[in-house]
DNA sequence: TCACTATATGAGAGCGCTCACAATTTGCCG
DNA sequence: CGGCAAATTGTGAGCGCTCTCATATAGTGA
């Protein structure tokens, strides 16, 4: 351990034999360098243990080797407060930090208000403070204009997670109606004929396409209007359960669910209890699940799986390249999976 | 929406007629600044948007307004990649995110290898690169003295969540061997004669605390020694289900569980009703929970609730108080709590 | 061999802030 | 009202880097 607290790149270069410049060159892997120079520097970074101050850095004119990653607020931090897991946040820094640091690169976790007023103000804040080289968007976040101008406006490139072929931009996504249309067909195939789609919020884009591909398979199968349910559970666990208490309580009860997230597949597993429905004989659940922590469920469910760790490393490694120069812009669509497990069966009347 | 890009302090200076240093007294809230010239500069602050740069400030001599915490790489990456979420984690975003945001500060949050040679390797690079005001330390590197002395070196100051009573530091934690104690008592008085404790792992100072807490109560209470089974889970679900399996097939097998996660408790639920015992009726479950995540499970466990947001805030706070020379160190006890919920009753037999 | 390019290196300036200190104003006392 | 201390403001320097541009060296063809 070196006892040395603040070794520079004067330090390293004073210990070459060369310019601070040339240091500066090798570390930051640009051209016109002789190999035995580069080596001669090399050997004295190593040496030394230096490491580029990151605000020096950024001062000098360079890049921050930031990436600001951000979320939605009210939402994260209620999962958080009640005490839920957040599954997406798990999965979005799992991708984003592991990629971030291949790069050299540092994450930072932001929430930022759904509202347009407040989460202007907070974005603009957090970037003209932190000022990083690139920013991901995530639903819904990733569908307001607002923000993205405001982002294109301080040219900081942006990534877009969740959104869909938005122009010259980095757009990652999966597809997702194709998803909830693939999910839909599994349960028609089974037999089920009185389905009912959990939503999670028509703030989401992403939620919209799900209930639109859900919808269109019905209506291509030629199923008649009332074979769809569409239930508001607008992602939360208790919401979910008082939707699904009253849809299992019909006379027509719906004999399979998809539900938009795991927490509200998990409300259908608990109502169906409630009910007394054994699951999957008297009722096919199916999630869209952030994790596959879903499998410790009993019974396992039966769900979509995200590519969300995925979509978000993604996402940082074209904003990573399009801070180097690169134009890492253009639309990426990662695939999904229906995993099935227990929670699905052919209906049992 | 303001077009500028870049507003300085020079800009604020001049807007408010002042100089540069007093709009840094201003920003600062330094002392010795006339009343009606700080709302002057305010008024000029507010007008232009202005947000100073992070890594000017920095440069400056000045603090960073970074917090870096830090926690167990191998374990976070594994439970992430296995997609089990990562209720640790989240809780510790929760507490440290809301906390550094009210005082201005940034979280960047970092896994660190358990590895001591690596560790340090990965720690010294990163408070390197990004200066932070403060690093916080959870299980098990807050029991690293390597560690803390490296930052101790840097005079970077360092909070240590789950360590107990060390010199001269900021020790945030909860009575862990206390709330085991607890838990073990509460069990006895159910009537409960032969109990197991899935520990986590040695390598935590928490889990041996935990461990030696039920021993204690055991012996308190003249109990032999075979009333409690101490069984080697590593806080992982797959390796819990062996030991509980074993457990629950032996002849006399423990009619009452204390797992040292909720993870664990998952699987001696799991392992339960694959040996068609029946929660709480034959095998009774008490949990060590990250997350009240726990309350969707079915039946809901009965667990020791951790302050986990609750310390790693209160860590921030100390951070930060001792970043602006306030001296914050100290032993901060917070409080659990036995939840009981569904899955603890009294012995059948 | 000598221009004339490419390639490699170095020097100077400046990013936006906070230091330490110097300069100025104010307050208060005899 | 002079004079000294305290309160308030301003100035110069420098943090550690990367810009831009100038200089030095190597490489090419006629």
């Amino acid at each position: 351990m070196t006892r040395q607290a603040n070794i520079t790149i004067e330090d390293v270069a004073e210990a070459a034999g060369v310019s601070r410049q040339t240091v500066s060159r090798v570390i930051n892997n640009g051209p016109n360098v002789k190999q035995a120079v580069r080596e001669k520097v090399e050997a004295a970074i190593a040496q030394l243990g230096y490491v580029p101050n990151l605000s020096a850095r950024r001062m000098g004119g360079g890049k921050s080797y930031l990436i600001l990653a951000v979320n939605d607020r009210q939402r994260t931090l209620d999962n958080w407060q009640a005490g839920r897991g957040n599954d997406w946040v798990d999965q979005m820094l799992y991708g984003g930090m592991t990629e971030c640091e291949k790069h050299g690169y540092h994450l930072v976790f932001r929430l930022i208000d759904t509202d347009t007023e407040s989460g202007i103000a907070q974005l603009s804040q957090v970037i003209a403070s932190l000022r990083p080289d690139g920013v991901l968007l995530t639903p819904p976040h990733c569908d307001n204009e607002e923000l993205v101008a405001l982002l294109a406006n301080r040219s900081i490139p942006c990534a877009r997670v969740g959104q869909h072929d938005s122009a010259d931009q980095i757009n990652v996504f999966m597809d997702e109606a194709g998803a909830a249309a693939e999910a839909t067909r599994y349960l028609l195939e089974l037999g089920h004929r009185r389905l009912a789609f959990v939503a999670g919020s028509p703030e989401y884009g992403n939620s919209r396409r799900r209930v639109q591909g859900f919808r269109e398979v019905l209506a291509k199968a030629g199923q008649p209007e009332e074979t769809g349910l569409i239930l508001d559970g607008d992602f939360r666990f208790d919401r979910a359960v008082e939707e699904i208490d009253k849809a299992l309580a019909s006379e027509n009860r719906p004999t399979a669910i998809i539900a938009d997230n795991d927490e509200m597949a998990f409300a259908a597993l608990h109502t169906a209890d409630r009910h007394g429905l054994s699951v999957p004989e008297q009722l096919s659940v199916i999630s869209f699940e952030d994790t596959p922590g879903v499998r410790f469920s009993v019974p396992p469910l039966t769900a979509i799986k995200q590519p969300t760790a995925q979509m978000i490393a993604r996402a940082c490694e074209k904003l990573i390249a399009t801070a180097r120069g690169e134009n890492g812009s253009g639309n990426f669509e990662l695939p999904y999976e229906l995993v099935k497990r227990a929670t699905t069966a052919p209906p049992d009347d």
